[in-house]
DNA sequence: AGACTGACGATCC
DNA sequence: GGGATCGCCAGTC
């Protein structure tokens, strides 16, 4: 069971992702004091849908692929001029987050 | 308690 | 750059 806090945590630096940028799961991690754990915001993310609407589609792996199977995330992105390169990630260059809230 | 799993990451081909 | 492997550490069964 994931602490409500530690979701909340992941939550608050989702919902400060601008428009636009994209942020890495480990990133993410990083912010909340749990650099190992990404796994866990993975997860904490998709509990987030239960805790409201968040931005979770602007969160994309160190790779920039997209979740698998979900294939709604790439037409949210598009949707705010995220670009992708031709393998169809997105492209971190960019438009990844510089993490600064 | 032990084994398996995962919306991941770093490294090594 | 992309695939294969291993490492991580909670969560789940």
């Amino acid at each position: 069971m994931l602490s409500d806090d530690f979701i909340e945590q992941v939550l608050v630096v989702v919902d400060s992702i601008p428009d636009g940028k994209v942020a890495t799961y480990g990133m993410i991690a990083k912010l909340i004091g749990r650099e190992k754990n990404a796994r866990l915001v993975g997860k904490a993310l998709s509990y987030a849908n239960n805790y409201g609407e968040y931005p979770c589609h602007r969160v994309v792996n160190s790779s920039g692929r997209l979740v698998v199977g979900w294939y709604k995330q790439k037409e949210l992105l598009v949707n705010e001029n995220v670009t992708f390169n031709k393998s169809g990630n997105v492209n971190l260059k960019e438009n990844l987050w510089d993490g600064d809230i």
